[in-house]
DNA sequence: CTGTTAGCGCCTTCAT
DNA sequence: ATGAAGGCGCTAACAG
């Protein structure tokens, strides 16, 4: 049907062989041939068929992406820096995305085998302990991005240290001054095991610690992950009888809720409430939202480097790269009233 | 390496075409040998090589998907659609993500080759001129989601009419009342030649025409699609000596704009400014804007079903499906003061 | 340097 | 209903 090797050979008068080795840029072929061969291809539009190349080298030049990536931008943005270092490679990107945890367990187990993929990419989602075992055994390497399950060591990884960031952003807003300082996030217990939104949590409370503030309990709200739901939590703590007068939100989207909320009541933001989020995603930047911002785009290009150094054999031992978190300061924050 | 065909064969004490004939359901296999065949895949875990099937058949088992998907949620929006079509399917989805017009171009000319991909759905970018010829002429099916342009009547499609949605978002604002409408969108002239913006103007001009309203140049502005400078641009609207009652955004993303900059004016809506946006994306639903319902999951299950129809052989001609655009009434348009 | 040949794992006639 | 054999397009020894 369509021009194959052995058309070329034919046509250039040489073996398949040398066609192969040109292609395969092999230095075992003389100027002359190779310059002649390659005119071949270039007259017959020839494309080696990459099915018969995986089978022949055994290979199957694909990364999976298994990732609920719809969710939220912050998934969006590691799959584009996925996306990004893939360009200029042999291997396609083949995408499972996640939405309920069946097909999350089913991705888990029948995604990462030998002969479907050369190697896995897990973006933000920590597997049940009963798949651990067969993933850490599993003869195709594995990457997990953005996972910081305790019993994640077997696997390589790229963490990024929430108890850190929940911790810098509660010490920015007491450096401040802010002695009332609120936690808004996601439900701690969620299907997928997400831990970001408790890890933060636990940040928030060591810094309170340390700087020798008592921890409320009414001071911290958890509920769904959404801008409304965030906007109502919002609500609730700014008309406490002490109300907080800074809001750390584990995510800008919920950030933007909390936002919300002080309009509704007539709050100026910074000069009656700080308010800082989490991601520093693109919105972040439009609003002038302080916010902890992770290398989203550069945590999934790590998370392919990564990946093809395990595909190529180095790393014996899994590898965990933790990636930075740094403070943003814009115009949400600032000393209290 | 791993377990293959034969070693079933062997192990089930029968020839190899019959395990074969049990792993595609062939009706030519006794229920006996079926039934031990199936134990023995059982026992082994056996997997049939993806890439073997495919060189067999001829087949790569591949669809390839075209898009900018990070640049907004409507886009993600059709790419979950996509995804979800292909979840109970032997395809595999690759994806490529285009952020650049030479990405783009790059992507038009090298992925729907046959030994690539059995298909390709490209997601709401227009081709240049010079690559139609070749798209119509490709011997892959190609299915375009959400591409207006009038040139692409040799290609199978799923449009959106945004002539018609924009015609209708303007009635909906002059049939309550309003006789100053403005109009604000994406800049007309983009690198990647979207059409929606300039179609739904096209609808805009439309209805004030049909409702004898006379058209205002001052009325209509156009810019980055940001949140940011949408609301800098409605500033500039709602400033104007003789300010609209009411704003069309072309997007969501923009309305939020629009929303942001009453906010700032003081201007309650809808009693004092109507917000009409388009898309109907999440958090649409959340703020209670009243907007223009595409069916964006939906278009992308349309243009999975077109394009396997294709593959499948049925269609010499090429199918175009129009997909409805609906008013979703919420609490952001009212009747002018 | 180059050509010949034997697979890679599966599907599919073609006999039986 | 089943098995044997050829072929999908390419790569990689192995000879020369």
């Amino acid at each position: 049907m369509s021009v194959t090797i052995r058309d070329v050979a034919k046509q250039a008068g040489v073996g398949l062989a040398t066609v192969s080795r040109v292609i395969n840029n092999s230095p075992l072929v003389s100027a002359a041939t190779r310059e002649k061969v390659s005119r071949i291809i270039a007259e017959l539009d020839y494309h080696p068929n990459p099915t018969a190349r995986r089978l022949s080298l055994g290979k199957t030049l694909t990364i999976a992406v298994v990732t609920p990536f719809f969710t939220r931008p912050a998934f969006v943005e590691r799959l584009r820096g996925i996306h990004t270092s893939l360009i200029d490679t042999d291997y396609d990107l083949v995408l499972y995305n996640v939405e309920t945890t069946e097909r999350r367990d089913a991705y888990m187990r029948s995604v990462p085998r030998r002969e479907r993929v050369d190697g896995v990419l897990i973006v933000s989602l920590p597997p049940r302990n009963e798949d651990l075992i067969s993933l850490a055994n599993c003869p195709v390497p594995i990457v997990m991005i953005d996972a910081n399950h305790p019993s994640l060591t077997m696997l390589h990884r790229i963490v990024i240290n929430d108890v850190t960031g929940g911790q810098c952003a509660t010490e920015h807003l007491i450096a401040l001054g802010h002695q009332r300082v609120a936690y808004l996030s996601d439900t701690f217990e969620t299907p997928f095991n997400f831990t970001a939104s408790y890890d933060r949590y636990r940040g928030y409370r060591q810094a309170l610690e340390r700087a020798g503030l008592h921890y409320r309990p009414e001071y911290v709200v958890a509920g769904e992950h959404s801008h409304a739901v965030a906007r109502q939590m919002a609500l609730g703590l700014l008309r406490l009888p002490e109300p907080p007068t800074a809001i750390f939100a584990a995510s800008d989207t919920q950030a933007l809720g909390v936002l919300e909320a002080a309009q509704v009541l007539g709050l100026r933001v910074p000069e009656q409430l700080s308010v800082i989020g989490y991601d520093d995603i693109e919105v972040a930047e439009y609003l002038g939202l302080t916010t902890m911002r992770q290398q989203l785009f550069e945590s999934g290009r790590r998370g392919v480097a990564l990946l093809m150094e395990a595909i190529a054999g180095r790393h014996a031992d899994p590898v965990c790269e933790e990636m930075p978190v740094t403070l943003v300061e814009r115009r949400t924050t600032a000393p209290p009233a």
